[in-house]
RNA sequence: AGGGGCGUCGUCAAGCGGUAAGACUCAGGAUUUUGGAUCCUGCAUUCGGAGGUUCGAAUCCUCCCGCCCCUGCCA
């Protein structure tokens, strides 16, 4: 049996690909799709369908295309084609010449629509779109079958042809398959084929004025391009009878199978395309690559790798179960990614000026500091050292808590590839009482961060050399919602669950000197902070970095604890 | 209420009649020149519930309960 991905975990999809196999389907082919309707950006959830996608196709050799779902030109647009072009690259797949839209089938399309209309499958119904909401009948009671049901073939052909040629307003006919206005299910109660629309369109212009419907172009097109499962979400189920249907009237040659799975949530975020474009349009975010969006264009701002996210869809698994994924599972699959590969670097992202009154006045010294300790073939750079370093903050109290091992008065501390030192004295604000200065001393036997005198010190410091540091802007990103689930919550509009702390611009950081020049999209570990990337807004002189996500802190756990 | 689905640890998720994988989270501990990383350990006597079949049931049968989706000329 040709196996799938070896490493990936199976699943129901992959169950039913290889009973197909076994039974010798589709000659064993195996050939996907992955359908965007470009009307907005691709998010976390598009690319676990991605992967499944190009994923199922590439683990048993088989093909994924990339198709376009553009049958309604009033939504959509070319700005998102190239943008959904761009994402699923970055992501790391490759649908090679396979790039097709359902527009580039509408000829063919419409004359399928024809062929219904001569096997007394299709008619021209003019009824209102209020009328044929009421006919259509509810949950619970069937439908009436509208009066222009029983039309001659040569009448419903000659109506068609006058839709298609434009003679009729948006809304006065459309085009509908005749199957069972008593259905219980709904999606078989004489759905539209066709309707009217004037609206150009992003790439046939006004070329057509009527355009097919989701469930009509749909699975003709995967029909057309050779698809063997045509792989979607949970909501269509009720849609695959009408899906089938259409293929089985058609008599068409290649023969599809649709299979659906449960789309990805993820807490504390959301997914709805609509709910997106709104945060877009109303400037509740900087845009769809905002770094707080789930936007793979957001991702890939904030610093998120595809293998991390290629990772995350593996681990997540398919199923037909409704599912929320914790958030923190994607962040770990982050870190893993990246603690292999960042380098490390030293940042104070709140500093705290430091005096080291034992240290020459104008003395300065290259320390040596190691890339990545993970990986040794990152090599390692020098790093200046001087009297006057900044540390950070929150590496320094006054009145220090039980176990904390940073700097206090009168206790010692290791600055990371340097020296211990000493905090001798604390200097304020005389109104504010702020702390504003520590003068400290250093022990010169420590050069390195180590003595073998047997001395514990267990508390290590990042500091950037005030006189060589460079100033940095640094964004902290947190949560776009503070609800885990903003879409349960049904009291409340999504848009007050917002978090009002998701972004926290810290604008006089200090960085040190090795980062002049970094570029944009380049990922680094800010010593024992997190992972941070550099932001296209940095320029020559300014450098902007975006947090991607924090180190796990047990420490600030400890305290979050006892608070 | 009609139709279509789904219910296994806090969160995902294997399991397909032979006696509950794994991951994340969480809690401990070891180690550490990042309170990072790494490494150990612990965390479902029970699979929505109740009956039944069977030597044996998360897996099969019956009934019940709960959740999601469907009444766009959206996808």
């Amino acid at each position: 049996m040709p196996d799938a991905d070896s490493n990936a975990p199976s699943n129901f999809i992959k169950d039913i690909i290889d009973e197909d196999l076994k039974n010798n389907r589709n000659d064993g082919r195996v050939h996907t799709r992955f359908p965007p309707e470009p009307n907005g950006y691709l998010h976390i959830g598009h690319a676990k369908s991605i992967c499944l996608n190009f994923g199922l196709a590439s683990g048993y050799k088989g093909l994924c295309n990339l198709r376009f779902d553009d049958t309604n030109p009033c939504k959509e647009e070319s700005e998102f084609v190239e943008a959904i072009k761009r994402d699923v690259q970055w992501l790391g797949f490759d649908w090679a010449d396979r790039e097709y839209f359902a527009s580039d089938y509408f000829e063919k399309l419409c004359q399928y629509a024809v062929e219904l209309i001569k096997l007394g499958k299709a008619y021209v119904c003019g009824l209102s779109a209020e009328e044929i909401r009421e006919y259509r009948g509810s949950l619970t009671r069937p439908g009436r079958e509208s009066p222009h049901r029983d039309r001659p073939v040569e009448e419903n052909l000659d109506l068609f042809q006058r839709m298609r040629d434009g003679e009729f307003e948006e809304g006065t006919c459309l085009l509908r398959a005749k199957i069972n206005m008593a259905s219980p299910n709904i999606n078989m109660r004489d759905p539209a084929i066709y309707r009217i629309i004037k609206t150009p369109h992003h790439r046939t212009g006004d070329k057509w004025r009527i355009y097919p419907m989701y469930d009509f172009a749909h699975c003709l097109s995967d029909s057309i391009e050779g698809i063997t499962h045509s792989i979607c979400t949970l909501e269509f189920e009720d849609h695959r009878p009408l899906y089938d249907w259409y293929l089985d009237e058609l008599k068409v040659k290649c023969r599809p199978r649709q299979i659906e799975f449960a789309r990805l949530n993820l807490s504390h975020t959301i997914m709805s395309k609509r709910k997106l474009m709104e945060l877009v349009q109303e400037g509740l975010v900087s845009g769809w690559d905002d770094p707080r969006m789930p936007t793979l264009a957001g991702l890939r701002r904030r610093g998120f790798t595809p293998e991390s996210i290629r990772d995350f869809c593996e681990r997540i698994g398919v199923a037909k179960a409704d599912s929320m994924v914790d958030v923190a599972l994607l962040e770990h699959c982050l870190r893993e990614d990246l603690n292999k590969r960042a380098l490390r670097v030293m940042a104070v992202l709140r500093p705290l000026r430091v005096v080291i009154e034992n240290y020459p006045e104008g003395k300065v010294e290259e320390m040596d500091a190691e890339n990545n300790p993970e990986y040794p073939g990152a090599g390692a750079r020098k790093v200046p050292f001087s009297r006057v370093v900044y540390i950070e903050l929150d590496d320094f109290r006054e009145d220090p808590p039980r176990n904390f091992f940073r700097l206090a008065p009168g206790r010692e501390v290791r600055l990371k590839h340097a020296y211990y030192i000493k905090c001798e004295k604390v200097i304020k604000d005389e109104r504010t009482g702020e702390v504003v200065e520590l003068r400290c001393t250093y022990d010169p036997e420590s050069r390195g961060g180590w003595t073998n005198d047997g001395r514990k010190v267990k508390g290590t410091s990042h500091w950037v050399s005030a006189g060589h540091s460079l100033e940095a802007e640094v964004r902290l990103y947190d949560h776009l919602f503070t609800s885990p689930n903003p879409d349960a919550e049904k009291a409340a509009d999504y848009k007050t669950l917002l978090n009002p702390n998701s972004l926290n611009t810290l604008a006089s950081c200090r960085v040190e000197p090795s980062l002049a020049g970094a570029v944009p999209g380049s990922h680094y570990q800010f010593l024992r902070q997190g992972y941070f990337c550099v932001d296209p807004d940095s320029s020559n002189g300014k450098l902007v970095f975006n947090r991607t996500v924090s180190l796990r802190d047990t420490w600030g756990k400890v305290e979050k604890k006892k608070n």
